[in-house]
DNA sequence: TGAAATGTTGGGGCG
DNA sequence: ACGCCCCAACATTTC
């Protein structure tokens, strides 16, 4: 009667999953296994929002799984410790996982591995977090891809593994033996800082009927609704498929029969938008296997010489919502209150930080990484590189976001702003982009008094601008000159 | 997955 | 009728 170890990390799922098929298909009895690695649940920047969802997450997987006579084990410690000595207590042969490609992943799961085998203990890891690992996607010339466009090219002319189908019948293997039955499980904890309205319940279930509700017809006209941040034209899957509710490969197929499904041209260009997303999502993975300092510094060393102003008063409003630039401020009132922020939104704040508020990528990328429920290193690093103009492929240095112009080009009603700031609500369009350009007649007449009912703007975008452009000069000029 | 500055064109007002 | 100017609309260049 063998026995192995299903390791849940950021699979928390029993659909479509390369660890848990692999195990049901290869033991008779599967334990799935959580542990709360005191290396994460203590590092600060994940002691947010995040960090509570998971936790409900696990719940949400403890409950699935009840369905099968199952339960999540829970236990508290270092996973190569923790492991083998499992192993140990419940006979089983070794542990099965999903492979993982942050810095700090990699170097825990080698050392897991270690420790299983050194002890002759099973360690297999799977493919299963992204649809093609990151050394999966080679140019002609062998070299990985820094910019991508080609990168995409190539990713779409691999063929593309199926999603893994895991019966009822398999995941009966899922209930505890008998002599198990009173297996020792930590509580999973509660969050200290939940995200007070969390964009939606985590789970598996729950991110199913979210991919079904998209690929019926959002996404469709994804393509011209995705840049809307006042609209709900994206999928918002990101937290699901952060920690692995649902698959990278099942929503890929579920886009695929959308596109079979899409009953014109337009139709079909939505749903290749979208798809376009999940390979950014790739990209930016093979560039973090590839480049793991740039989790925390530039990826280009050149870059290091841009002097950063950093000024804590300018970060201090910034990440308070009160910049007096509405869009932005409503972006981080939506962060705060759902642990989520639309894409368009998140490179306006993030523009904004870099290019007006002259402050280190690094300050946002943390802020970021404490409050969203999708945060991970991969994917919320690749988009700042990506604006502060730091990274592989990134927006030039040049290319400045005007905040009131996105704001008045993306939302032009200025419904994102009136949902997130109630205290704008009453402005008419004219105005809500930039309440500072009322009179004062004006602000009466609406009941916004600017300095009262609203901050002025901490900063005038274009002198900013100016200073920008010459901030990155300089470091252009110091790195040619070096 | 920018925006501002600069250049060009053409219509219309006007003397 | 003509030249001149203004400026919107669009294109191109520049950061």
């Amino acid at each position: 009667m063998t026995r192995l170890i299903w390791w849940l990390r950021r699979d928390l799922r029993l659909n479509d999953n390369a660890a848990l098929h692999y195990a049901l298909t290869h033991a008779e009895h599967v334990i799935p296994v959580f542990i709360l690695d005191a290396t994460l649940l203590n590092a600060e920047r994940l002691r947010g929002a995040r960090l509570a969802w998971l936790f409900d997450g696990l719940r949400a997987l403890d409950s699935d799984l009840a369905r099968y006579g199952a339960r999540l084990i829970v236990r508290e410690g270092a996973p190569a410790d923790m492991l083998p000595a499992l192993c140990a207590e419940i006979g089983a042969e070794g542990v099965v996982f999903n492979r993982d490609y942050s810095p700090y992943a990699v170097k825990r799961d080698s050392a897991v591995q270690k420790a299983l085998r050194e002890r002759g203990l099973l360690a297999h890891s799977c493919a299963d977090l992204l649809i093609h690992e990151p050394h999966e996607v080679p140019s002609k010339s062998g070299k990985p891809y820094d910019v991508y466009s080609p990168f995409r090219r190539a990713w779409e002319a691999l063929p593309k593994p199926e999603p893994y189908v895991i019966t009822d019948a398999l995941r009966a293997k899922l209930r505890l033996p008998d002599d198990l039955a009173h297996l020792p499980s930590a509580p999973i904890p509660t969050g200290a800082q939940p995200a007070p309205q969390p964009i939606g319940a985590p789970g598996e279930a729950e991110a199913l009927r979210r991919l079904d509700a998209f690929i019926a017809a959002p996404i469709y006209r994804y393509h011209e609704r995705r840049d809307l941040h006042g609209e709900d034209g994206t999928s918002a899957l990101s937290p699901y498929l952060r920690f692995g509710m649902i698959s990278a490969r099942t929503c890929y197929h579920a886009a695929l029969k959308a596109r079979a499904a899409a009953p014109d041209e337009s139709a079909r260009k939505g749903v290749d938008v979208w798809i376009s997303e999940l390979v950014w999502r790739e990209f930016n993975y093979q560039v973090l296997a590839r480049y793991p300092h740039s989790a925390r510094r530039n990826l280009r060393p050149a870059h290091d010489a841009i002097q950063w102003e950093d000024n804590p008063a300018y970060l201090a409003a910034w990440r308070e919502g009160r910049t007096g630039y509405p869009v932005v401020d409503a972006a981080i009132r939506q962060l705060l209150q759902t642990g989520w922020i639309h894409n368009r939104a998140r490179m306006i704040v993030a523009s904004f930080l870099c290019k007006d508020l002259l402050c280190d990528w690094r300050h946002g990328e943390r802020f970021f990484m404490q409050h969203l429920l999708d945060g991970d290193v991969a994917n919320n690093v690749g988009g700042w590189q990506w604006t502060a103009g730091t990274g592989t492929d990134a927006a030039p240095y040049f290319r400045i976001f005007n905040p009131i112009a996105q704001s008045e080009k993306f939302d032009p009603q200025g419904n994102y702003i009136r949902r997130w700031l109630p205290e704008l609500a009453n402005l008419p369009a004219k105005f809500i982009h930039a309440p500072f350009t009322m009179s004062a007649a004006e602000q009466r007449h609406f009941g916004v008094l600017i300095g009262r009912d609203y901050p002025p703007p901490i900063v005038d975008h274009e002198m900013q601008r100016e200073k920008a452009l010459r901030m990155y000069a300089a470091a252009r000029q110091k790195r040619d000159s070096a």
